[in-house]
DNA sequence: AGTTTCGGCGCC
DNA sequence: AAAGGGCGCCGAAACT
């Protein structure tokens, strides 16, 4: 197991590195080498880095050109195994680690670093608190301990491998890029909203609209303030309660499509327009920032831009290089069929075995052909639906798919209670809602309120537990969702890897791939391969298939 | 004046 | 037809 080294910065520039035996502690002496790069370059046999943080350490070694097969990364494997034993909420940075190991004050977290527009990579800044190699591998051999005591090692080896995996992937596709045109960008605004004006006020278009708007009430209102546009309406006689769109949209009122029409090009002024362009694009490359697990169902978010919610209308300006192409590729009815995965109900992993629509078997066998019906019961139940027509519908999943519901309905109920839910790897969804709990315990209230200490009883749970009924219910689906896709991302990525091809995009379920035309069909390959691959990994034997759309394009609005 | 929350909507 | 899960982002409003 000499495959296996642990690498440290030192406060010299320098690196400390040693190799490691299989019970995680060095296998030899620790050297220290000046040159960072060098040192994993002039070690190819390496097959796993075991470091700190890949932000800290990865983009310096991607600058030089250097990747690394594997990782694992201390303080994600922190994270991970803090959840798992229930204790959500302690610091999680190695050095609390070891002083809690040690018997040491533990020490807080540092602050999130807030986003900031335009800055230059975050790539050489120093984050967290740096720890000696050696007070690392205790650290290390530490985890694999408690690794070992879970309920499920292997799934727990496999999450903290996946997990520093995606650490990886981030970093690269940090570095990398989404290709994007400024001037499609620009020519896409311009067809959308019209001229600017000089002083940065809105655009042609955007005060065309608010003028028709204002001529439909008699009087000068802006659509952009909810409360102007609420007593706008009820001076004319109309009742409504906020400026939502599907409760204006039944409104019969001349104001209305105008005002339709405004906010949803407003929001591609303010979020999308020419300042995002100015902010998050450099040398033909839209820079992200993307954080693996940065949600606690294990789902990713970005830093900055926007970047998993790209208005479809504004991805004409992602455009692959002269030459390249992007391959698109998006996994088909992930939710449901990792609902068939992990709750092994015979119906659905029959129907979850085939690579055809899911909606539309499900709406066969359960709803007389109705595949929007279908789509909507199996998103209620999942998502925790409590009235209108998918409530209706949930019954008839019931009859069809008795232990996928049952499987969600226990999470709901665990979740209620305040007992641990966890994804199919062992991801641990906090106990209760964090926001309340920081704000509890921000305002020195004691957590525990006579809500919580309640025995749950249907009908009965407080709006509080239903709430976290319903975050559990989806974070089992949600977040097992969030396992499989970081072994795909992983497999995927190591498929790449001697190729020209790129990973420059991931959102959810969805992955983009930048290569030269002639790698796309290989790129396809390798993504069907990965999926099918992930999904053996994941869930271990099952007939569960994970098909994916894929398209070969220039442009990604082309894709689907 | 600076910071936090809210409303609304983009994506999955 | 009704408003359930996860996020980020922006300007305005509501605070300190």
């Amino acid at each position: 197991m000499t495959d296996r080294w642990a690498l440290a910065p030192a406060e010299d520039g320098g690196v400390d590195v040693a190799p490691l035996g299989p019970d995680g502690l060095p296998a030899g002496p620790v050297r220290r080498e000046a040159d960072p790069a060098e040192a994993v370059r002039s070690r190819p046999g390496v097959t796993r880095w075991v470091w700190r943080s890949t932000a800290e350490v990865y983009p310096r070694l991607l600058a030089t050109g250097v990747r690394v097969e594997r990782a694992y990364d201390i303080e994600a494997a922190e994270t991970l195994l803090l959840g798992h034993e229930g204790r959500y909420g302690e610091p999680r940075s190695a050095a609390a680690a070891l002083a809690r190991l040690r018997g040491g004050p533990v020490p807080p977290d540092p602050p999130q670093r807030a986003a900031e527009p335009g800055a230059q990579s975050p790539l050489f800044e120093p984050q967290g608190i740096p720890l000696p190699l050696t007070d690392l591998l205790a650290v290390y051999a530490e985890q694999l301990r408690r690794t070992d005591a879970t309920a499920r090692p292997d799934r727990m080896r496999l999450l903290t491998a996946a997990e520093s995996a995606g650490m990886l992937v981030a970093t690269e596709m940090n570095r990398a890029g989404l290709p994007w045109r400024a001037d499609v960008h620009r020519a896409v605004l311009h067809d959308l909203l019209g001229e600017r004006y000089a002083g940065g006020g809105e655009p042609r278009r955007l005060a065309e609209l608010a003028e028709e708007g204002s001529a439909a009430f008699g009087r000068r209102v802006r659509p952009d303030l909810p409360a102007d546009v609420v007593k706008a309406f009820a001076q004319a006689g109309i009742k409504v309660t906020s400026t939502r769109r599907w409760e204006i949209e039944s409104v019969d009122h001349p104001a209305v499509k105008p005002l339709l029409e405004y906010k949803k090009l407003y929001r591609i002024w303010v979020a999308h327009g020419w300042s995002w362009l100015q902010d998050w694009v450099r040398e033909g490359r839209f820079r992200p920032e993307f954080l693996a697990g940065g949600t606690v169902t294990g789902r990713w978010v970005t830093n900055g831009g926007g970047a998993l919610q790209i208005p479809k209308v504004i991805r004409r300006a992602a455009v692959a290089d002269p030459g390249w192409r992007l391959v698109v590729a998006d996994a088909d009815q992930m939710e449901p069929r990792v609902l068939a995965a992990i709750s092994r109900d015979p119906g659905l992993m029959e129907v979850a075995g085939r690579e055809t629509d899911l909606y539309q078997s499900v709406s066969d066998r359960a709803f007389s052909g109705d595949r929007a019906q279908a789509k909507l019961a199996v998103l209620g139940a999942v998502y925790g639906q409590t009235s209108g027509d998918g409530l209706k519908n949930l019954a008839a999943l019931r009859r069809r798919f008795p232990k996928a519901v049952a499987f969600v309905d226990e999470a709901a109920r665990a979740g209620e209670e305040g007992r641990l839910v966890r994804t199919w790897l062992g991801r641990t969804c906090p106990p209760a809602a964090r926001a309340t709990d920081d704000a509890v315990e921000e305002a020195g209230i004691p957590a525990a309120s006579d809500e919580d200490s309640r025995p749950w009883t249907p009908g009965y749970a407080s709006t509080d537990a239903r709430a976290r009924g319903r975050f559990a219910r989806n974070f089992v689906v949600q977040g097992s969702a969030a396992d499989w896709a970081l072994l795909l991302l992983a497999a995927l990525r190591q498929t790449l890897n001697g190729m020209a091809a790129e990973l420059v995009f991931f959102q959810h379920d969805e992955v983009i791939v930048h290569c030269p035309e002639e790698e796309a069909e290989a790129v396809v390959t390798a993504i069907r391969e990965a999926a099918d691959l992930a999904g053996r990994l994941t869930f271990g034997e099952t007939p569960v298939r994970f098909p994916f759309t894929t398209a070969v394009v220039e442009c990604y609005a082309d894709a689907k």
